[in-house]
Parts: structure tokens; sequence; C-alpha cells
DNA sequence: TGACGCTTTCACTATTTTCTGAAAGTTCGA
DNA sequence: TCGAACTTTCAGAAAATAGTGAAAGCGTCA
């Protein structure tokens, strides 16, 4: 093996080390954050048994995690012809992972809390004393803007690059 | 106790309740989570055996969580006068407390991302093969977008209430 | 049909995170 | 200087989460 193909190896593993305990910080289980980093950083698709090796995990951990990144739809499942076993690939371009995260993030994070929200300003709608007037008027804040943010989610993730690069130009600028 | 008040401790448990779930999810510790929905939803200023009380969870626990808050800056210290115990007070103006998580979130999160992808990025600068380079321009993409989203980060986070909704509306509309 | 190659599931184990409760530390008034 | 009133720390217990490995499932082809 060449003097660079080490390098790179390193670097790689270095990429997905990190990758890894980032992910631990961000809520997002280890391995998969790993697993992510190494499709991102591997131009052919691989498959289970690649991955079980370069991460030294099971195939029982591997394929969980793999499946829930096809889930999230980070990755895709690629058959390659005359091959019976599946390969994965990871979706490369950054405004379409970004994308795809904060879809799936407002999904799971975003409008659950707007369901409770809404529930408890219901419940509190009538309420006549200070403290309950005060805990409706709360809820009703917190409500109105989780809202704001879902919309503002839903555009995000609705544009195309260019045009958020432009808006965030004008924003920066 | 009035009807209403019975209604009004059931709603703000049931709110304390599904807030601790969310945060959960959101990779916030439950306890934490619900101490905070706790004093928004709680006019004056809890002691710390409140707060057990009302959580029914150890001193050691509420008081860790309770300066987490603090540490985070969502909760102030709030010593009364004549009394020798400190208090405890949620921020309660939406706005501010979506800046300062927001402040605090990009701290955790983006800041250390940004420095694992500068790093790789850096140790893969001058790669020759066709892979190699390919690393590369990964890791420089990645950085490159990290980093705007940590000055859109910035940019937020120092804004005025009134301007963001303006922003907004003009993104919405 | 059956057995091969691969995927999927899951009971159990390991690891990590969170919580408890008690002891130690601090502050302040008498 | 003592001790009451709080705050803080921390070792170990409990709970939650993640990972393993083996068995079961599935589709294909001889």
């Amino acid at each position: 093996m060449s003097d660079e193909a080490k390098r790179l190896e390193e670097a790689r593993e270095q990429f997905v080390a990190q990758w890894g305990a980032l992910g631990t910080q961000w809520g997002i289980n280890r391995t998969m954050a790993q697993i992510h980093a190494l499709l991102m950083t591997t131009a052919q698709p691989l498959g289970t048994d690649d991955v079980m090796e370069k991460l030294q995990i099971s195939r029982g951990n591997a394929h969980t995690n793999l499946k829930e990144l096809v889930a999230w739809g980070l990755v895709r499942v690629v058959v390659k012809k005359g091959e019976r076993r599946e390969f994965f690939e990871a979706e490369k371009d950054v405004w379409q992972i970004f994308t795809t995260v904060a879809r799936e993030r407002k999904r799971r994070e975003i409008d659950p809390a707007l369901g409770v929200l809404h529930q408890c300003a219901e419940d509190s709608r009538d309420m006549q004393t200070p403290e309950g007037k005060q805990f409706h008027e709360q809820m009703r804040q917190l409500e109105e803007f989780v809202g704001f943010a879902s919309k503002v989610a839903d555009r995000v993730a609705g544009m195309k690059h260019g045009f958020a690069i432009q808006l965030a130009a004008k924003m920066l600028g």
C-alpha cells in the first residue's frame, strides 16, 4: 500500500471516530454516525461485511444502523447486478444532507412538541385566576413560536441550494 | 383547593411530563427538561425543596440540574432578602429562550464539528489519488457548510425579536 | 425439494447515563 | 467558635441505551 493510501486510511479513520463522538453529543447513536461518516467518505458502495470489518462491529449492529440510515434518507441501498447482497451508498451532497436531516428532525422533534403545546394551551384556555391565565399565555406563546419554527423548517428544507445561499448571503451581509 | 387550581395543577403536570419526554428525544436529560418546564410555568421562583417535591426527585439530582440550567442561561438564581437559601426562576420570554439555546447548541455542537472538519480537510489537502482528492473535497464542502451554519447561528442568536419576525415573514411570505 | 447466501430479528450482555442519599463543605449569626 | 441552614460533591445503585451473536426467515437456483 502506498504512503498516500495509508495516510488516507488514517484520515478517514480519524474522521469516522470523531464524527461518531460528535454524533453522540447530537443525540445520535455512535455507530450510526460512524457508518454515515464512513459511507460519506467512500466512493463506491459498501456491503454489510465491509462496514462490519472497517468499524469492528457485529452484523446485527451494522445491519440495524444501516437500515436506520436508510430510513433517515441519508443512505441508499444499491443493488449490483449479478450480486445478491445489498450495498450501501451515502448521499454526498452537503445541502441535500442538510435538508434531509432538517426534515427528519422537524418530524421527530418539532412536530411532537407542537402537539404537546397545543394540547396544554387548549386545556388552559378558559382559566380565570392570574396563575391560570399566565400558564395559558405561556403555552400559547410557546405554541406560536414552535409553530413558526415548524414553518421555517419546512421552507428551508424545501429550498434549492442556490436560493438558500442567496437568502443567507442577504442575512449575513 | 378550587376546581380551577386543581385543573391548573394537572395541566402543569401534563406539560412537565411531556416536555421531559421531548427533552429526552432532543438529547437533553429528562430531569433538566422537567425542571425547566416546571419553572417556566411557575410565576414565583422555587427553591430546591419545592422542585424536589414537585418532581419527586432527590436533592442531588435537583441541585445538579438546576445548576446545569443556570449554566445554560435558561434559569436565574434569585436571592430573597431575609432568606438564606437560593430560589430559581426561569426565563419566560420565548425568543430569549430560543436565542440562548441556539447560542449554547452552537457552542456545543457546531463549533466542535468545525474543528474536526477543518483538521480532516487540512490533513488531506495535498492528496493526489482520486480517492484522496475526493475525500479532501468532501471534507472541504462539509467544513464550508458547517462554517456557514455557524455564522447563521451567530446572526440569528444576536437578533432582536422584532427583526427576526420581519426576516421570517419575508422568508415565509 | 433443499441447501446456499444473505437479511432480519431478538434475547441476552455490556456500556453509558442518570439518580440517589449521605457525607462533606460553606456561610453566617449568636 | 459553634452550630444551624443550606449547598455541593460523589460513590455506588438503578435505569436506559447500545451492541452481540446466534437462530430464524427468505428467496433463488440446482
